[in-house]
DNA sequence: CGGCCAATTGAGTGCTCTCAAGGCGAGTGG
DNA sequence: CCACTCGCCTTGAGAGCACTCAATTGGCCG
């Protein structure tokens, strides 16, 4: 199907640490604003203006559907960015989980950027592209799994981020409520809560207090998750 | 939270017809390669070589999860493009349900134009945003719907998708069989049966066989697919 | 006609949801 | 210091929807 030099030049494809660079100057140089927690940073059908890097804190995406349901697509944290992509018009409502700070580059400028540096344009495309994996990730998550393995894959992804960050990632400190993680994985608060309660009685995590959990058994936490 | 003249400018983002132009131009002057039902175009995993495009028949994106269970990611049809992104290695399999032609590009092709020529780079941005927007949306579908809901969905967007190729929209015809749909959905065969029996029995549709719907009260199915 | 595959239908189970009550912790006021 | 309240979480009981297992039907092809 292809050749051995075909896959050599395929290991550096549009990836690159030059774009990353140049991406961050962007970011450094841009304004920054701050969003107390429950502050909506946009809202659905809301004109593109800016796109976001989360600094700190942490955001949500999510949508409303009929019935008034919620549907979280995507926890946003540190390093994180939000409202990529070419509709003229937000997709979904972005709202502060916590007091979070934000990097804001306009549109205008962002597009300007792109125009004229391609390796701004590819920097926009990796991070687009990361969103798309992680969306087709948590769809195939949706789709296949029991609540436990739900929460699983959740608190694992959150320890391998605070791992990412040079954090323990035995401690999770979660930024959400027990709501949010219904929001985000398709259950009821109810079921999330038992499903916590059940992961605490098999001894694989341990509840500090409502926000505090620590991992107690990995192996058994990872497998749950499914690899 | 922002002037008349960002709005203005907002209006005319990173999407454009000239992009549109160059990159087709890229894709008309491709490589095609036909596809047998069944057959795989790439396992996950596979070296990311090429970037395809369908040309007519239909691909459908998926991964295995643990328990052998199958997840569609998505199911790609005429003029929808695949192996998008910036790894370097598949991160899903790809399946022909029918036999397809698809125009392939080198990805050291595309690597190359797109940092020759920014419209082609924005060319693909849309594209990748566009799969994103639709990943999300189906990720909501999974989270927040019904059995019925999901099919609803599913039979609508199919709808739509004839209407924009200027066929009937009030008669699909199903390349997919119905495990197909069930993996997509993130149901079962059975439950899938039993809905596309319910949807009949109501009115909604009409089996004419198998793979032949006919849509006898849109107004019903758009309305149990939630707008 | 018989074999095969896909789809449908049925019966029963189980996971998650709904509805409802109770517990925990923080903040407030007596 | 304690009682009260409020928000968030937990736990319980029961219902419902989708799943599992199993049998049947329908269409296609040799």
């Amino acid at each position: 199907m292809q050749s051995a030099g075909q896959v050599e030049i395929a290991r550096r494809p549009l990836a690159s640490r030059t774009n990353e660079i140049r991406v961050e100057r962007k970011w450094a140089h841009s304004r920054e604003r701050h969003l107390e927690a429950k502050r909506h940073l946009f809202m659905e059908g809301d004109a593109k203006s800016f796109v976001y890097k989360v600094a700190s804190g942490a955001v949500c995406l999510y949508r409303i559907q009929r019935g008034g349901r919620r549907q979280i697509i995507e926890f946003a944290f540190e390093g994180d960015v939000i409202g990529l992509g070419v509709a003229t018009a937000e997709e979904c409502n972005a709202q502060a989980l916590v007091l979070t700070r934000l990097k804001c580059i306009p549109v205008v400028t962002l597009v300007n950027a792109v125009r004229q540096d391609a390796s701004v344009a590819l920097g926009m495309f990796e991070a687009l592209s990361h969103q798309l994996l992680t969306s087709r990730q948590h769809l195939s998550c949706l789709g296949q799994r029991s609540a436990t393995e739900r929460l699983a894959t959740f608190l694992v992804s959150l320890s391998r981020r605070n791992q990412d960050f040079g954090r323990d990632p035995g401690v999770l400190m979660l930024p959400v409520t027990r709501i949010d993680i219904a929001d985000y994985l398709g259950l009821t608060i109810e079921t999330v809560s038992r499903t916590f309660s059940k992961l605490k009685s098999r001894g694989v995590i341990q509840i500090e207090n409502y926000k505090t959990i620590r991992i107690r058994n990995v192996g058994e936490l990872e497998w749950l998750a499914g690899g």
